[in-house]
DNA sequence: AGTGTGACAAATG
DNA sequence: ACATTTGCCACAC
């Protein structure tokens, strides 16, 4: 995991696959995990810079209030928020609503 | 090698 | 309380 951080978006890639399903994280969580705390902007663009891959599950990854910010990129139409909704996470206009039950910090869950 | 950008976050006005 | 601006750091051009 987060071994080959050559790029940042490598390790990035490999903590949102670490997401357990039902659980959403938010980017400043994950890029305080790989310690570039103000860095929360590099994790999102990320996803997008790379185009929404496969094995990264973009959808859990979600800004700090929960709101799915990137549902946008995801297409026209909704396959983030679909995919929550059948993970188990309340989402409600575009927002997670149980964000306190889903909530998937790397730092804690990963602590080393 | 420098500039611009970006799916955030926190700090002001 | 709400809206807007700045800060941040790494990647793409």
């Amino acid at each position: 995991m987060a071994k080959d951080h050559t790029n940042f978006f490598n390790s990035v890639y490999d903590v949102a696959r670490l997401i357990p399903p039902g659980r959403v994280t938010s980017y400043g969580a994950i890029a305080h995990y790989l310690g570039s705390k103000g860095s929360a902007r590099i994790v999102g663009w990320a996803m997008n810079a790379s185009g929404i891959h496969e094995d990264v599950p973009a959808h859990r990854v979600v800004n700090r209030a929960g709101i799915l910010t990137g549902k946008h990129h995801f297409g026209t139409i909704n396959p983030m928020q679909k995919r929550l909704e059948a993970e188990g996470v309340i989402v409600v206009d575009d927002k997670i609503q149980n964000l306190d039950q889903v909530y998937w910090d790397p730092t804690v869950e990963l602590a080393l």
